[in-house]
DNA sequence: CTGAAAGCGCTTACAG
DNA sequence: CTGAAAGCGCTTACAG
């Protein structure tokens, strides 16, 4: 048996004005928060009806009448990464207690995709756009020039200026080697994707100068890059080039959790230990390395946080504010470490 | 300098029409397909300003005349949860490609919150509703009744029928009891929240009855459950309480890996080694097992298949067909094995 | 304090 | 093959 029964059709402003015996404006009013413009009785009689009702206006008629909706898009890459889903979390709940709906896109890195994403929210009206690790692309461009409300996440805007919320990507790769430092290790390693986003680039920068400058030389900080569609991939092929031409570092920084995965991968399969053969300093901080990760000291972005930045930039550009950057606090975290020390 | 410039309104269907020197509804068929109704010279006319102009049709007006959006509208509870996320991203891309975006949604597992989205979701005229570990709500109850499109994903609909995209529970918990017997374990425990959903039920279940049907009799099978937010929390509960009561079991069945993450947290900070001193087997096989967690056997189910059954599913709804259930094959993973066997 | 009216951008049954 | 017209549900400037 098929069930074809046509769904009942939600009560429309006009319904509940004849239910109130007022007209559709007074209903809008009162509906919109206008109560002083309505005599306090038809307030409370209009607001008993619409409760009873179960009346919610419809966001088509308001979104096409007003030109706008409540719909901020954000366009991420691959949300299977942890980092990723943290950031989606904490902006879709600041996002909905600011009254707003997120839709969530995934660009798979492709520019060509991210393009599509945003003329296909640019239809939905949406009122913002959150760009996680943007890439650079034509109708970024485009978007910029009609002025949209963007907000940059992770990796700032790259062409051109742009509110952005993140870290002080070179201060964090600076700290980790000053935690190398106290550890007396300088026998080092970074490894990295072999095409850098500024992301990444700042860590890895931040890092060789802050080596640099402690006096341990170039020559004592190899480095290693690798290819593939996700951290992971690009960790693994990384160290096992670095550990095939020079044998293992007794520390390597890598620019991302997902880095430092592959890492502990390869020296499980070759019988080592982390972090007593390698000590291995990621960043993030991924929710599960509290759990399963003891081996790994991180530097923790405090992702939780983001979403309610995300709001307060997005609510600037509305007010016609102009873009600036929210740097938040990041946190290295130390676990456990080699020689059963600490 | 405030740039309060006024973004360019994109092109509507009039301009279109106005441009071609037809009707608006001659483009507006033309633009929807209805190549067959104009002629050949005005279609190709048409065409040519719709690229030229980059129209997109406006999703409001659309929805509203329609009176539906290509809006489908996932609830999870938890997006931190891997699970979630792989489920996310695969519905996602499967939902884009049929033509729709998807609104996401956290329910924090809460019904008022689960609820008050399903109103928001109605509000903007969701073509469908994917529910994700879904609870009972007066407004599921509401939205069954009005007969909405509705897919239910890893936990059945409490409330009655309802199309389902999941895995066999009970035969994969039953399939973790036979890795405990092959390897001729028999000191067992299971772990599971205090308050038991369907689907860890079935897991649950699924093994004991297997124990049974094995030989292994109950009080060789011991049971902790724990309370929490998160199976993390859960996890580290039940199994502090079950080593605490009767010491550490030689094999321990996690109905998700998340309880199984908080299992070898607990062992390493006791001082003991997983799969050695207990062998542990979990369900979702998450992404990251296979880079950090050697020591974890785990029931892998197949998410990035997930996203192309939902929308099956809502299709045959939409279809009208009456719901039914799409069981995705599991598939155990076997990694490290206590003794350094396999 | 309240309402009539116009209009947001689209689709579609109808007429020709 | 094409268009005029109505209407989806809402908001708002205007008039009273």
């Amino acid at each position: 048996m098929i069930n074809r029964r046509a769904r009942a059709r939600p009560p429309s402003l006009a319904d509940i004005a004849a239910a109130a015996g007022v007209s559709a404006a007074t209903v809008s009013r009162i509906v919109n928060g206008e109560l002083g413009r309505a005599a306090p009785e038809t307030v409370e009689r209009v607001q008993r009806i619409v409760v009873e009702r179960g009346y919610r206006p419809n966001h088509a008629g308001r979104s096409l009448r007003r030109r706008e909706s409540q719909i901020v898009a954000m366009l991420a890459p691959n949300l299977d990464n942890p980092a990723m889903a943290a950031i989606a979390a904490s902006t879709e709940a600041a996002l909905r207690d600011a009254g707003h709906v997120m839709i969530l896109c995934d660009t798979h890195d492709r520019p060509a995709l991210q393009d599509e994403y945003l003329e296909a929210m640019r239809a939905q009206l949406a009122r913002g756009y959150v760009l996680v690790s943007a890439t650079a692309s034509p109708g970024l461009r485009a978007a910029m020039a009609r002025d949209e409300p963007l907000v940059f996440v992770n990796r700032r805007n790259m062409l051109g200026a742009g509110a952005f919320v993140g870290i002080d990507n070179r201060k964090a790769g600076a700290e980790a080697a000053d935690h190398f430092a106290r550890l007396g290790i300088d026998d080092l390693a970074v490894l990295h994707p072999t095409l850098m986003t500024m992301t990444v680039a700042d860590r890895v920068e931040g890092f060789l100068e802050r080596c640099a400058a402690l006096g341990i030389e170039g020559a004592r900080v190899r480095r290693a890059s690798g290819e593939g569609a996700t951290h992971l991939d690009i960790g693994y092929q990384a160290i096992r080039a670095l550990a095939a031409a020079g044998g293992w570092p007794k520390g390597v920084f890598c620019p991302s959790d997902l880095i430092a995965y592959a890492v502990y991968r390869l020296a499980t399969e070759q019988g080592l230990s982390i972090p007593d053969d390698c000590c291995v300093v990621g960043v993030d901080d991924n929710q599960f390395n509290a759990w399963i990760a003891p081996w790994l000291t991180s530097i923790a972005i405090p992702y939780p946080r983001f979403g309610a930045a995300v709001v307060e930039q997005l609510t600037a550009r509305w007010a016609g504010a102009p873009a600036r950057d929210l740097i938040l606090p990041h946190e290295l975290i130390v676990r456990r470490l080699p020689g059963g020390r600490g």
